[in-house]
DNA sequence: AATTTCTTGCAAATGATTCGCATATAGAAT
DNA sequence: ATTCTATATGCGAATCATTTGCAAGAAATT
């Protein structure tokens, strides 16, 4: 699946390939979300600034969005087109960030129609609270 | 209105009155939405930690509740039962937060049945664009 | 007014993110 | 394969929002 190489990725991009960018894009593919200290800590010999310098070039290009601001840092998602935009749930338990099944953004639904006459760029759905595990143990 | 003066909310609340609390309360009351540093701005005599940690008492007596963090810093805005939860727009060209209508976060509507079996005690909904005026102009 | 408790201002610490710059590397050209 | 040029990286320092420790000041209680 061309999607999910990162070399692929890289390459239709048009962005220069290295061994950091390789192994960065590859824990992004994977993860569920991530934040620039999380990717470090998995990647402890590629320096912090060139993380958050490579999650930003995602970004502008796309391949990466932002969920939100949580405890104090970003965290991204790799966007996948089997992945269209969603909320996201935060267990402040267990501080693990959940998907939530897409809504149609994009459709003139109730959330849309909420925005008058805004042009929305960008929707972001955040809810908090104890996830289904935490309550249950 | 009781709850829109300053010296009853914090009476009310049983939360000590000063000085620099009824005028930072007295801003946050008025304003669409507020940061520590713009609070700060209006009030330079106060200072910028004691800020913080009224926003904090405050958040915690649901007095206060946290919008989004944009641009680089936390934004919130005063709870009022005429002002019940509900998203916010950004604009992205002007840097204005907008409120939203009310969306009926509590009813078992589109947006609560897609957190799944997790307990959502909070729901923040952020969309981002330009605004009318904006793209007017 | 005295006492106790909580709040403030100040300065320093923290932590995420960004920036400058010299060196290293990728990809293009030879 | 070697050379060349643009770009990326690592390092250290800077920045910025937010938090913390602590001594002095102010609120509420007696």
């Amino acid at each position: 699946m061309i999607r999910c190489n990162p070399e692929n990725v890289l390459a239709m991009s048009g962005i220069r390939k290295t061994r950091q960018r390789v192994d960065l894009l590859g824990l992004m593919i994977e993860a569920v979300s991530f934040s620039a200290s999380q990717l470090q800590k998995d990647l402890p010999d590629v320096d912090l600034a060139t993380v958050y310098r490579f999650i930003h070039l995602l970004k502008n290009h796309g391949i990466v969005r932002e969920i939100a601001y949580l405890d104090g840092q970003q965290f991204f998602e790799y966007v996948c087109e089997h992945h269209p935009p969603h909320g996201h749930f935060y267990c402040e338990n267990c501080a693990r960030l959940f998907c939530l099944p897409p809504l149609d953004f994009n459709q003139s639904n109730v959330l849309i129609r909420n925005a008058g006459n805004h042009r929305v760029e960008q929707v972001s759905l955040i809810m908090k609270g104890v996830c289904k595990a935490c309550r249950e143990s």
